[in-house]
DNA sequence: GAACTAGTTGACTAGTTAGTCAAGTGAATA
DNA sequence: TATTCACTTGACTAACTAGTCAACTAGTTC
C-alpha cells in the first residue's frame, strides 16, 4: 500500500542533527532546515507533529550511535583504565570530524540542547536527563570494575566520582564550543580524566 | 540639559538579565524584556542599538558582580584553601538565591549564553571568552599560592589545573540547570573541587 | 486496472520578530 | 521664560515564525 518509504524522513533528521547542533534550537527555523534538506513543507509536518518533536526523534537518532560505541568501549572485555582512554580518544575524534564538516567545535549535543531548552520544553528537558543517567550508568560500571582490580581506592563513591567525570567532560566540551579550539580535548582531556578518576599516569607517554 | 537620567535602561539590563539566563537569548524577544520591564519599545532602542548590544551590556553588568565578589573570595588575604572553599560556597548560594527568584536553577549566565550563540555572534562568542580568561586567572593565582604554603604539588601545571577547575564548575552548573537541581553543588561541589585542586579532604567535615 | 494510501506540493494563515521613525514631553539650563 | 535635548510614545514595516490544508502523485495490492 502507497509509496516505498522515501528518505525524507531521514534527511530531515540529518540536517536538523547539523544545524541545531552548530547553531541553536531556537535560531535555527523549521523553513531553514527544510530548505537545506531540500524538503517542503508539507512534508515536514507529515511525519513530524511539530519542530520540537523533530528534536526530540534527533536526539535518539543521535544516542543510537553513542550507545553502540559506549557498548564497544565500555565493554567488560576491556581493562577499565582503557575504557576512559578510548573514550577521551573517541571524544577527540568525533569533535574533530564534526568540527571540519560543519566549521565550528559543536561540543555536545545534548547538553548544549538540554541547557538552552532546560525552562523552555519540559519534554526535552526529560530525554535530556534520560540520557546523562544513561551515559553515567557506564562510568560507574568502569568505576567499579576499576575498584576491583585495584586501580583506584576502594572506597572510592562510584556514584559521586561517576557524576564528577561527566561534570569534568561536559564543562570541557562546553568550553571547547565557545573556544571553537579542540586544543585542550586532544592534549589533556585523557590525562585530566586519569587524574580525576584517580588511575595512576601513565610513564612512557605522560598524560597522554 | 534635559530631563534627569531615569531608571529605564537599568530595568531593561535587569530584566534582560533575568529572562535571558532563565529561558535563552533566541527564545526571549524584544518585546517580552520591554513588556516586564515596563518599557516601550522605542526607548529601548533609544538605549540599545540591537539585542545583542543589550545582552552584551547585561553580561558587563553581571561580570561587575562576579569581580567584586571574586577579588573578595581570591584576595591573596585569605588562605588559598579557603579561597577555593569560598568560591564553592558562594556558587552554592548565588545559584540557590537565583532559584528562588526566578523558580529554576539557572547556571552560569555567561557559558549558557556563549554555548548558544558560539557560531551565531561572534561579538558575544568574543567577550564569553574574555570572561572565562578572566576568571581562569583568579585560579591561576590561588593555584601558585597553594603551591608556594605547600598545600599541593609544587609540580603542579598551574594554567593546566585552572583549566580543569574552570571545566569542573562549568560542568557541575550546567548539568545543575538541566537537572534544576542544586543538590549536588550544595553537598559535593567543595570536596569534588578540593580532590581535583589536589588539597587533602579535612578531616572534621569531610567534604563540605 | 481500480482502489487505496503514504508521501508530496505550494499556497495559506495568524501571530511574532527585530528594528524604525516622527511627533511628542518635561526637567534643567541660559 | 525660552531653549535645549535626553528621553518617551505609539504606530509602523518587512521579514520571518510554526503550523495548516486541500489537492495532487505514484507505488502497491486486490
Amino acid at each position: 500500500m502507497g509509496r516505498a518509504p522515501s528518505e525524507t524522513r531521514q534527511k530531515l533528521i540529518e540536517t536538523a542533527n547539523e544545524l541545531i547542533w552548530r547553531e541553536s534550537y531556537n535560531s535555527v527555523s523549521v523553513d531553514e532546515i527544510c530548505a537545506k534538506a531540500g524538503v517542503k513543507k508539507g512534508s515536514f509536518y507529515h511525519f513530524f507533529p511539530s519542530k520540537a518533536d523533530l528534536a526530540l526523534t534527533t536526539m535518539d537518532w543521535c544516542m543510537q550511535d553513542t550507545i553502540a560505541e559506549y557498548d564497544d568501549i565500555f565493554s567488560p572485555k576491556r581493562h577499565p583504565v582503557e575504557r576512559f582512554d578510548l573514550m577521551a580518544d573517541l571524544l577527540y575524534e568525533k569533535q574533530e570530524e564534526k568540527r571540519v564538516e560543519v566549521g565550528q567545535v559543536c561540543g555536545c549535543p545534548f547538553i548544549t540542547l538540554g541547557s538552552e531548552l532546560a525552562a523552555q520544553d519540559e519534554a526535552i528537558g526529560e530525554k535530556v536527563r534520560n540520557i546523562c543517567a544513561q551515559k553515567l550508568t557506564y562510568y560507574e560500571s568502569a568505576l567499579r570494575d576499576l575498584i576491583a582490580c585495584g586501580e583506584i581506592d576502594k572506597n572510592t563513591d562510584v556514584k559521586l566520582k561517576a557524576e564528577e567525570i561527566f561534570a569534568f567532560v561536559v564543562g570541557q566540551l562546553m568550553l571547547a564550543r565557545i573556544k571553537n579550539d579542540l586544543g585542550f580535548i586532544q592534549s589533556h582531556l585523557k590525562g585530566g580524566l586519569r587524574d580525576l578518576v584517580g588511575i595512576k599516569p601513565m610513564i612512557k607517554a605522560v598524560a597522554s
